[in-house]
DNA sequence: CGAGGGGGTGGTATCGATTTCAGTTATCGT
DNA sequence: ACGATAACTGAAATCGATACCACCCCCTCG
């Protein structure tokens, strides 16, 4: 690789010049030193460039897991507009846990310009040693607790959840189990609290049985599931939280041999890929998951350029209920007898 | 953010003296020098160290679509390793372009210690700027057609397609569509050969209106499939050759209301998260997508490492039939007359 | 004709860490 | 007790690009 100086040389001019050639001012021997560059094929140094400017033109994208579908539509949208920008992105997974997501962003500090960030834990706030080293951050589909200077994307996961329920009570449903996500994240708790909100404003009480915690993973939805419906008294629907819980209520309903919707009723928060395909097609609380990335990065652009005293901004896109056929009316609206319970008591 | 200098100053020592403590060696003062680092919360600027030794500590990750599941399991693979290893991963995107794709690889000289690439086309080679600027680059799942002297990790595609293949001959299939990928990538070209081949050895003619050539995307799945329901005597299976044609062709067929596997058998190469869920679950030909990405990094790592010199390595990973209820025998063999044209000539 | 200014120049310090080089101390064997 | 060796030390050069500074040239205007 050639530096500025071999440049300078072969063009006759000084170091000066040639970075002010490249910077895009008027220079002299302007046709001689483009001529040196190309005949070197030099590329100006980055690491150099960034030492002396104290910019890196590269952002952090700290999510918890890529082959998660709304993760990676989300990457792809930070992905699409950080291009634009000639903005480079460190993507790095924390698989959800507070520890990797401490190293990781230690490690970011003094590599990046700016980090997007999907907080492992509402409550565990490792943001304080980048934001001492005055390192912009924006929150995406997740919030901090202890934090609200922060920009931040989220969706109205309350909202969507109260409306999953009420499409489930709508329908006749009265015992709907949740597979719900770690009250310690944002999504966990307020879709927990909309899902409970939609209860009480139909007058049912939550019966705290039918509420299985999940970690967002697939597994913990298979588990969370076999344990409703291991119920004495089984639910006639369930809505699970996440995509990835959703897929493993999916699999061990149809492991168990559950049929959906005639015996069960299932929605989802997040959609799938396949969600039309499936068989019954899954009914699901849809939201605009490449759009939360790509506004996540212009508002991050905006702290980068330097808009520090700018009012911080909290954006929450809607979500709408995108209805298939995984619900129906309970079967006991049907047939008055409730299903036989499908797993014994030790199947976990 | 504090320098090597200040904790030299308050440590009472010289920035030399701080240096060696910091890569491990002897010190005499060490207990002062920790101290004064922790005081000042002190931690080494990475690019200034770069900048001196011309090592970045992080990769390029150069893959057509995070959103494809396989990409995204390949790059969960790669980043695990590269976490091990605390390296830093630059993910980009290329849409399938080659133009992306050059432009993209060109930004990544002077900033990555390496290139994980999975190339758009195999003629176009992109990497001749980056090889001559001497980083090292793995092909992953893609081979580029004038080099041989890089790593890669490839998938045995030829044999997955001809497993495949024959999966449908062997159920009585004779006119099966393929839905194939562009011939300039290795995917796609060798799948079409696996296919071709298998049915070659079974004696039967190749017809060049039963494949239907696509570019890997969801949409192109769904048109080829129309346009192979379209023809005047229809096929009785489709195989797709990657993951999101196969979702597309599985829309189609949907959206058409062709039963599966009943009227039209359907198997895929690339599993799906859900492929199992699916009515009916989706036969398809799998493969170590994770392992992929892990394997890619290790290669890369140990010429990063500067075994220059050694053997060029050129994995080849087996793939696997995973027969579930998308193909059974074609419906000629169970009913005498070939099922109704369904498409219009017109409706594409 | 001389002052002023626009447009351009190159030398040099700088960013922050590493590394070479030329010492300076301790430690040890004899 | 003296020379040899090992164990450390700090000043200064270095990586490659940028930015400040002083300066120069030439044109214009009063």
């Amino acid at each position: 690789m050639s530096t500025i100086g071999e440049v300078a040389k072969l063009a006759g001019v000084s170091t000066t010049t040639v970075s002010r050639h490249l910077s895009g001012r008027q220079v002299r021997e302007a046709a001689a030193v483009q001529a040196s560059i190309e005949a070197l094929d030099f590329r100006a140094s980055h690491v150099a460039r960034s030492l002396k400017s104290g910019v890196t033109r590269t952002i952090g994208l700290v999510i918890p897991d890529v082959s998660n579908p709304f993760f990676a539509a989300a990457a792809k949208g930070v992905e699409s507009v950080s291009r634009q920008l000639d903005l480079n992105v460190f993507l790095s997974n924390t698989d959800e846990s507070v520890e990797r997501e401490r190293s990781v962003l230690q490690g970011l500090i003094g590599r990046v310009d700016g980090v997007i960030l999907v907080p492992a834990r509402e409550e565990s706030d490792n943001t304080v040693a980048l934001r001492r080293a005055g390192v912009p951050i924006v929150l995406l589909d997740r919030r901090l607790r202890a934090v609200d200077d922060l920009d931040s994307v989220l969706v109205d996961s309350h909202g969507g959840a109260f409306m999953a329920a009420e499409h489930l009570l709508g329908l006749g449903h009265r015992r709907i189990g949740l597979i719900s996500g770690p009250s310690e994240t944002t999504p966990g708790r307020e879709r927990y609290d909309g899902f409970v909100a939609a209860l009480e404003a139909a007058g049912i009480d939550v019966d705290p049985a039918l509420v299985q915690m999940g970690d967002f993973k697939v597994e913990s939805g298979y588990q969370a599931t076999l344990r409703l419906l291991g119920l004495p008294m089984p639910v006639t629907a369930i809505f699970s939280v996440n995509n990835l819980m959703t897929i493993g209520a999916l699999r061990a309903l149809h492991h168990v041999g559950v049929r959906v919707p005639d015996e069960l009723s299932v929605i989802g928060f997040d959609d799938l890929e396949l969600g039309e395909l499936l068989s019954p097609p899954l009914s699901v609380i849809a939201r605009p998951a490449v759009e939360q990335g790509v506004l996540a990065m212009r508002l991050l652009r905006n702290r980068i350029q330097g808009n520090w005293t700018e009012e911080r901004q909290h954006i929450v896109l809607d979500t709408h209920l995108t209805a298939r056929s995984s619900c129906a009316p309970p079967p006991n609206t049907r047939d008055r007898h409730a299903p036989a319970n499908r797993v014994s008591a030790g199947a976990y």
